[in-house]
DNA sequence: AAGTGGTCTAGACCACTCA
DNA sequence: GAGTGGTCTAGACCACTTG
């Protein structure tokens, strides 16, 4: 059965189809019409409802695997990911101890607030002069000592009322899967900064130590700007691990 | 025409018939029986050829591409990918100039030696305690100033009597396809050195200055080591990039 | 107009998981 | 043994590039 509005435009749209199956269904997971960790119905009926062959429907599934959004099991079926499990959670998290393994620590929040856009949030976030942005300043701390100072800035159209929440999880990709906020790309600009007084005073060091700058943008899966990152870290038994193809 | 000894196996083996496909097409670039920049023949040429069916070469083109090796233009035909290009050739580059762009520096190798792998070598490199490997040291220069130190090390095995050359290429992309080897994942880490004596001369900075360390590990197409570098970079009006997905 | 890669179809069969 | 995803086939048609 074709209910989605999507499909009915489709045989007239220059968009491949296989694309829009899997805006369709991407949109059926960031709104939690298919929750995280359940199963989704089989390539053959998905098929058969969208009106594609399977070879469509699967060339649209490969694609949401390759974004993190669904994993699928030979044998047992396809499962829509949960982005707070560890695995999904750490993704954009690359600091790390010395033998390699995450950091498993805790964080202090510092102050949450909410205003319009400053010139450097208008810039990196790209969002326009007047538009508001959720702010976030907390620390890391590893072993109950703090390591790490973070200044936290997304568009407040993305995550509306967060400032006004209490509570605030510890990473951006829990928040996102609580507001329906899909997540891709991310870059960081990494150098050195030397330790400010306040930066020094957080992290206990002596001001002018040597630091390193963390400058992190994440995107959403449709390339728009959610959240920019300044984190300033004394890593001195850690290291910044990047990958690449 | 069915050719390659490969084939003959093929339906036998519980191996993918795409991936064995992949692995000989991936064979004609690492020994250039087909050229950097050269067209290869169409899909259907090649499945007929391999005796496939065009979708299945297909996902094997597909895996070549985005392995880097070859490119497909609609309209045009596919083309074996030159790794000397500007383009390929910074895959691996990550340091860039204030405004992003890439620095189009200049290099000055301070040696180039072959020896018995050293403890850090064998476990970065994994290579057996008796195997030799090829070492070289160069300053990267920008503007005709030294801002990083590489220490570089690589198996003699996969580029076998490289240092009784004289030339050295600047990129290890470069190398690699010269001596026919394929390049894939790479991964680093960055963390915060002080420049010891040596390294404070090299780069005309004062001893105890800050400087990036980066511990950079790139291994071949099939997943063995195949370069590592131990750099120190001064980047003061610099950054690393690091992206991910 | 001819040739290329890109999309799409409608199946068949295999490998794996689990009741 | 029933159900799932993974592989493979043999086409058709479309979009794009070039002579």
């Amino acid at each position: 059965m074709v209910t989605d509005p999507m499909m009915t435009a489709s045989r007239f749209s220059t968009r491949p189809l296989y694309l829009q199956v899997r805006d369709a269904l991407a949109a059926r997971i960031a709104t939690g019409d298919w929750q995280p960790g359940a199963a989704i119905p089989n390539e053959g009926d998905l098929a058969r409802e969208f009106g594609v062959s399977s070879g469509t429907m699967r060339k649209a599934l490969d694609l949401l695997e390759s974004e993190r959004l669904l994993t699928r099991r030979q044998g047992r079926g396809t499962f829509v990911n949960d982005q707070t499990s560890d695995e999904l959670a750490e993704r954009y998290s690359n600091i790390r101890a010395q033998g390699g393994e995450h950091i498993s620590g805790d964080f202090q929040i510092l102050d949450v607030s909410e205003g319009v856009a400053n010139d450097a949030e208008c810039t990196r976030l790209s969002v326009r002069e007047h538009e508001r942005v959720c702010r976030v300043r907390r620390l890391r701390l590893c072993h109950g000592k703090p390591f790490m100072s973070e200044h936290i800035s997304m568009p407040a159209s993305l995550f509306p009322g967060l400032a006004k929440r209490g509570e605030f999880p510890h990473r951006i990709t829990i928040l996102a899967q609580e507001f329906g906020v899909l997540l891709g790309k991310g870059q960081e600009r990494i150098s050195i900064d030397t330790a400010s007084p306040e930066i020094a005073e957080a992290l206990r060091l002596a001001p002018g130590t040597p630091v390193l700058m963390l400058d992190r943008l994440i995107h959403t899966l449709d390339g728009r700007p959610a959240e920019w990152r300044l984190g300033r870290c004394h890593c001195a038994d850690k290291f910044y691990l990047a990958e690449f193809n």
